[in-house]
RNA sequence: GGGAGUUUAGCUCAGUUGGUUUAGAGCAUCUGCCUUACAAGCAGAGGGUCACAGGUUCGACUCCUGUAACUCCCA
């Protein structure tokens, strides 16, 4: 076989042959069967979402286990999907009608889910297809989404259920309300932002008639007309004469009472807050316990409304505010207030305001009714969802995030479950015409039940109209790791027995709360188990300047760009070279070269050795000799690092193993191994060195493949005619690697660096050759490595002596001397210089040593084998500095 | 305000239960090389009071306390 191979690696065509050929053998496709399982299920990206960064870090590392897992023998299973996305989606559906010239409000449910499908069909899950691109070995037969028929059914059951089962309950609830999109948010959904804004100091008069009154600093002038109180803390003296008085709220002239509450810090704006119940958490916690009304004033988009309000306070003025956006009502409420005295001033005041993750709405704190789930209730029908993880049976990487788990379960708070939207699951409850509620699958049952309850309601044509809002799209998520195996709809069958609980899931820490720890929820209450056995959480992916990447800044890379640019390899390697788990990763496109040169470097060695094979000599010959060594040495390094990497893996260091690979390749192989064996120009190699190499270069390929898939694949082919692919080749068990062999390996690295370091401070050219005289007790060692190190530093002859050799280069390697025989003037000097430099460390760490040894309390103290290791540590400096010494003397 | 975490070479990070040749790697830097696989390369080198101050200990990058700076989460 000879091919022509080009310079360097070209990954595009490669990439696209490698990718259909292991997809059309199936090889990511699992089904059940006796070897042991591991599965990941992919976090379902959302199904508007495009490729970015943290999903090419979080998919490269899943690829990484389950190629690995694979390649272990075992029955690798990793489950492609995606996830709905209520607001994001129906955001880019209200968006592409909005093109279209089409209202939403002017579809009805069912014509605007017939757009929101056709959406979906149409750009929903390119974020799969570009994963591809990446290499992932998904098994794509299994691909789920969270609004599938069945996926739908499981997601209703489990509400209908938690329902019964008292968990899930509907109230009037303060929630974060994004007027955008007119649905209340999650407290993760918003996003705190500074602001700048303005603060106004408003004087409400005393009621009595009495001069002055009480003035207070607001952001938020536009609530005022809700406001019911006035409160200051009991501890501030300037306000203590004034509890209890009342005083009037300007332009509705109600009169509110002045209050007083620990809660109002004395040194904030005035000392006196305004409290709003109906527009503010804090002011609403605090109305609880006050008794105060909360008076609505804004509406669902964020509009002035007089509806809550007292009729015969509702002048011409307040009426006049009917229908005025909250913004612009700021400003007007302000000047109006100006206009009757009450403004005093307006100060610059910048602010920590929330708004929507997705729309960018600011947030209104508003009462409203929605559905709940009572999570402590919750929690407290399954222990082991809080013990599972501070007790490790399912694990966490890093570790530290156990307590950031063990604090929010500490002070869990109940989590608010419908969305005032279209897209999703619509919330199972219907009711009839006097309000009554009725939770049930469909709405036969609900029907059945609210006749069997509810004695003047017709079964057949009693009206009944269900809930409009759907649920929070977590509440369907949670259900991933079993729905996806159908372990809800179809309980028990092979599948989920077989696949859950899951081995590993790869997730991003902020989702802790709100997607990780409710699948642990799931899991032991629907399937009385853990969801997965360990969490990897991954950083997140910054720039080069530590900037979170984002749209507005710009700085996303196109990733699918990069990947044409440099090839997936490069990117996978890039990405995962300096991304220690649960650290954030500072991209630099930089790591992507470092990845496009590996490549390369592989593929020059392939190039060389390809070089080799018509060149195969049979006849043993000198080079046997030299390649003895360099094979032994080889194979046992080789092993040492396959059980490196083993281990690293399990622990979840999958950067250093990638580390440990490459410098494997690139060092021990390329630079030291294939040098070694390298025959001269155009000379034979013995068939027998040739063989091991090629070995060795598909043994490192299949150590590489869960990194860099397609280079070795391409690469493991052209060593060899193969009848397998390495993507489902399974390592074999690497065996212990002997110590001493390693130990002779490092020792001829260490002083054919050290000579060559000395050629080159003596200027002699590469091409000059030196005799070199070794003065050594390990003559035995040497007789192994003399011919490698002969021709690794161009040395024409190598001597064995016993006495120094005068008009020679001196220089001392560990415990044995080198004199360096050439043609070059002698540096004595520098050559004097350099041994006393050595000298004088020595010394220094002799002393260090000294001093320990002589230490009786360490004496007394220290573990046998560590004062064994400070003996040796002695024994061996002593003996180097009396080399050196003798050198130095023999150059006077 | 509450909680968690980080601080080791110019940059990004390792450093396992305190002792393992007076701290390691990659990248970047410097020097010399176009040596027939590779200049997207080869060979070699330099570079750190382990944030600061105390403490525990025979011994601290490692354990404890405090300080400072930064990051994240929650309010």
């Amino acid at each position: 076989m000879s091919i022509e191979l080009t310079k360097n690696f070209e990954p595009q065509e490669i990439e696209k042959k490698w990718y259909s050929h292991w997809m059309s053998n199936g090889y990511f496709k699992s089904v059940p069967d006796g070897r042991e399982s591991y599965t990941i299920v992919m976090p379902p990206p959302n199904v508007t979402g495009v490729l970015h960064m943290g999903h090419c870090l979080n998919n490269t590392i899943q690829d990484i286990l389950i190629r690995h897992a694979r390649m272990q023998g075992k029955n690798a299973c990793w489950v492609p999907g995606t996830d709905h996305a209520s607001i994001a989606t129906e955001a880019k559906v209200v968006a592409m009608l909005r093109e279209r010239g089409i209202s939403k409000s002017s579809l009805t449910r069912p014509e605007f889910l017939e757009y929101a499908w056709e959406w979906k069909e149409k750009y929903g899950g390119i974020i799969l297809e570009q994963l591809k691109k990446m290499g992932c070995s998904l098994d794509w037969d299994r691909t789920s989404f969270t609004m599938d028929a069945d996926y739908y059914k499981s997601v209703i059951e489990i509400f209908v259920r938690l329902h019964y089962d008292g968990i899930i309950y509907r109230g009037l609830r303060m929630v974060n309300w994004d007027p955008a999109s007119k649905t209340a948010l999650s407290d993760e959904e918003v996003i705190f932002k500074d602001i700048d804004s303005k603060l106004y100091f408003v004087t409400y008069p005393f009621a009595d008639g009495s001069k002055g009154g009480i003035t207070v600093a607001t952001t938020r002038p536009e609530t005022i007309l809700g406001d019911v109180a006035i409160c200051v803390n009991p501890t501030d003296e300037r306000y203590i004469a004034l509890i209890g008085k009342e005083v009037i709220v300007p332009i509705i002239n109600r009169k509110i009472k002045i209050i007083s509450d620990e809660y109002v810090t004395t040194d904030f704006g005035t000392g006196a807050l305004k409290v709003t119940p109906a527009h503010d958490k804090n002011d609403n916690e605090l109305g609880k316990k006050h008794n105060l009304l909360a008076l609505n004033t804004l509406d669902e988009e964020g509009k002035f409304t007089a509806i809550d309000l007292e009729k015969d306070l509702c002048t011409a003025q307040v009426l006049g505010y009917e229908g005025i956006d909250r913004f612009v009502l700021r400003k007007k409420i302000a000047i109006d207030i100006e206009a009757i005295g009450g403004l005093q001033k307006i100060e610059d005041y910048k602010s920590q305001v929330g708004t929507s993750e997705r729309t960018g709405a600011v947030i209104e704190s508003r009462l409203s009714l929605q559905w709940f789930m009572d999570m402590k209730k919750f929690i407290a029908t399954n222990p082991e969802i809080t013990t599972a993880v501070a007790e490790e049976k399912i694990k966490f990487h890093p570790t530290k995030f156990k307590n950031t788990y063990a604090h929010w379960m500490d002070n869990i708070k109940d989590w608010c479950i419908s969305r005032q939207l279209w897209w999703g699951q619509q919330i199972p409850a219907w009711y009839d015409e006097a309000g009554n509620v009725y939770v049930a699958e469909n709405e036969i049952k609900a029907r059945a039940q609210a006749s069997s309850i509810n004695s003047l309601f017709d079964i057949h044509n009693s009206k009944l109209i269900q809930d409009e809002d759907c649920l929070d799209t977590w509440f369907s998520s949670w259900l991933w790791p079993i729905e996806v195996f159908k372990g809800i709809s179809n309980p028990n069958n092979d599948e989920i027995k077989y696949y859950y609980p899951t081995q590993t899931l790869v997730t991003a820490p902020e989702i802790i709360f709100f997607w990780v720890a409710r699948m642990i929820m799931a899991g032991y209450t629907y399937k009385n188990e853990m969801p997965f056995e360990n969490v990897y959480f991954t950083g997140i992916v910054r720039d080069k300047l530590g900037r979170k990447m984002s749209k507005s800044l710009g700085n996303s890379p196109d990733l699918l760009g990069l990947i044409d640019q440099y090839g997936a390899d490069a990117v996978r390697f890039g990405i995962m070279i300096a991304s220690p788990a649960g650290n954030d990763i500072l991209f630099d496109e930089s790591t992507l070269e470092q990845g496009r040169n590996f490549n390369n470097k592989m593929w020059n060695a392939v190039k060389l050795i390809k070089m080799w094979e018509g060149r195969q000599d049979t006849v043993a010959s000198k080079q046997l000799a030299v390649g003895n060594f360099a094979i032994t040495w080889f194979e046992n390094r080789l092993n040492e690092v396959k059980l490196e990497v083993n281990e690293l893996l399990t622990q979840f260091k999958l950067s250093e193993a990638l580390k440990v690979i490459y410098s494997l390749i690139w060092d021990d192989f390329c630079s030291w191994y294939l040098e070694w064996v390298k025959p001269g120009f155009e000379q034979p190699i013995e068939k027998q060195v040739y063989e091991k190499t090629v070995g060795f270069f598909a043994e490192l390929m299949e150590l590489l493949h869960p990194f860099m898939p397609f280079v070795t694949e391409e690469i493991y082919h052209l060593l060899a005619d193969r009848n397998d692919d390495l993507c489902t080749h399974v390592y074999s068990a690497p065996l212990q690697a002997d110590q001493k062999i390693l130990s002779e390996g490092a020792l001829l690295k260490n002083i054919i660096s050290g000579l060559r370091d000395v050629r080159n401070k003596n200027q002699i050219k590469p091409k000059e050759t030196i005799k070199v005289h070794i003065q050594t007790n390990e003559n035995t060692v040497f007789k192994n490595i003399e011919s490698i190190l002969a021709k690794q530093i161009n040395a024409e002859a190598i001597l064995f002596v016993s006495d120094a050799v005068t008009g020679t280069i001196t220089t001392v390697i560990g415990k044995d001397k080198f004199y360096i025989e050439t043609e070059q003037p002698l540096n004595i000097a520098g050559q004097k210089e350099d041994l006393e430099k050595e000298l004088n460390h020595l010394k220094g760490f002799l002393i260090s040593v000294e001093k320990k040894l002589s230490n009786e309390k360490f004496v007394a103290n220290a573990k046998p084998e560590v004062l064994a290791v400070e003996h040796k540590k002695k024994a061996d400096a002593e003996e180097k500095i009396k080399i050196i010494k003798e050198s130095l003397n023999g150059m006077l």
